[in-house]
DNA sequence: TCGATAAATTATACCGGTACAATTACAATA
DNA sequence: TATTGTAATTGTACCGGTATAATTTATCGA
């Protein structure tokens, strides 16, 4: 583990025990540097990290605060971990409808860019929060680079098994999604009704290398879709 | 204009201009260097501040490479510039319902962080885009930060006046989304029937400072509703 | 020709420094 | 007391360096 990441959880960490609100003052950066015995860039790099993720918010000429946002029960939409990271508190499952070994979809070759005769894992499921329905999710993941897959990887954290067990590293996502109306079959899909209104996702997730391996479209519960975004703005 | 930022620009504007694709390669650190006879730690902060923005992605040990995303016709989430930044190529316009100076509900009043008894700024209107309704806006302005609006700046860019006119720094943003059934005025506001899909979204802007001045609370005509949205992933 | 191994390429981590800009705290002044 | 100017605080920009990790390319051996 690189020191500046090591450092930005610590001060997460602190953070969290001490209960630090909204606007509370961090330690200066020349404490920082002097308690963790690093220079100023490392910490300037822990900061930043802080900061991208939303936690703090750096003013020059004052100080380092907190940026507590997050309100309960709301998904993040930023950050590749998939579901398992971010919905610690909640009960998730999931219900595997299909798993299987084809050629993609012309769309899915197109996302994942790969020949439309090359191998993907077709993996469909519904998954449930607390036991209501939260999504339908058809997902086509490259088999050139996710060589193999069975129901148990995709019941625990398939993102996990990708950097664990196979040892790649996400990278980047792209996501596209609107708003329609449930057809007949996912309305029953999600125990809704034809007409109801449909919050669509489209993701595509790239390895640090570039190369998409994962393209998903899914279909929430509107009921239970609350999300959570933030932005720092680029300001040129 | 900061060295770092005049650069990012400027390899954007190289990226546009020799129209080069996703995946293709830009010069080495070490090229980039020469031609802009900056450090190395500037032309990184340069390159980080491209990826943060999704232009391009480094890999270490092959290079540094574009990125291109953004499907047409999307709106990017990310990003505080309001809408005329993102949408340059569609006809924008409002229709100004509301405009006064009022105490804030108690929501309101509590997202930005002030007293139920302090003034803001309310503005109510709706948006279309090539004439079609694209969304109904609420918004509360802390009028101790935005001392004074009028309906021809919020006819233009808010948030370039609150820039450039004001010379404030807008920050960060948190938003809240989620998805329901249109009622009845709303409905009659953006053309479509009661009980349709609702894009609903919450935003709170702050300045670089950590204030909040600008509440908003936004229904979209979901048939309008397309957004784009990226991330970079935090691997700890 | 293929696969393993070594070498070169390339971005990233980290150091430690100077200068500067924004904010805050304080002192002086009216 | 309020305001204005000044100094101290504090984060950011930028330099230029060394070392290292990931990737690609070249080299060699079978």
């Amino acid at each position: 583990m690189l020191k500046y990441q090591e450092i930005s959880i610590e001060i997460e960490k602190y953070i969290e025990e001490n209960a630090l609100q909204q606007g509370d003052k961090l330690p200066v950066l020349e404490t920082l540097m002097a308690q963790f015995a690093v220079s100023k860039s490392t910490i300037t790099k822990s900061l930043d990290l802080l900061e991208k993720k939303g936690i703090i918010f750096q003013v020059r000429g004052s100080g380092i605060f907190v940026r507590r946002h997050k309100r309960k029960g709301y998904i993040s939409l930023l950050s590749n971990q998939g579901f398992k990271k971010d919905l610690e508190d909640f009960q998730i499952t999931s219900n595997i409808i299909e798993l299987d070994v084809r050629t993609p979809t012309e769309e899915a070759a197109h996302n994942l860019n790969i020949e439309p005769n090359a191998d993907v894992y077709y993996v469909k499921r519904i998954r449930y929060i607390n036991g209501q329905t939260l999504c339908v999710e058809e997902s086509y993941y490259n088999k050139s680079i996710i060589s193999y897959l069975n129901k148990e990887i995709v019941s625990e954290s398939i993102f996990n098994y990708i950097r664990e067990g196979l040892g790649l590293k996400v990278g980047f996502s792209d996501s596209y999604l609107h708003v329609e109306k449930l057809n007949d079959e996912e309305a029953n899909y999600l125990g809704l009704n034809k007409g109801d209104p449909k919050l669509y996702v489209e993701g595509i997730f790239h390895l640090t290398n570039g190369q998409p391996f994962d393209f998903s479209k899914v279909t929430y519960n509107y009921q239970q879709s609350q999300f959570f975004l933030q932005s720092n703005g680029y300001l040129l």
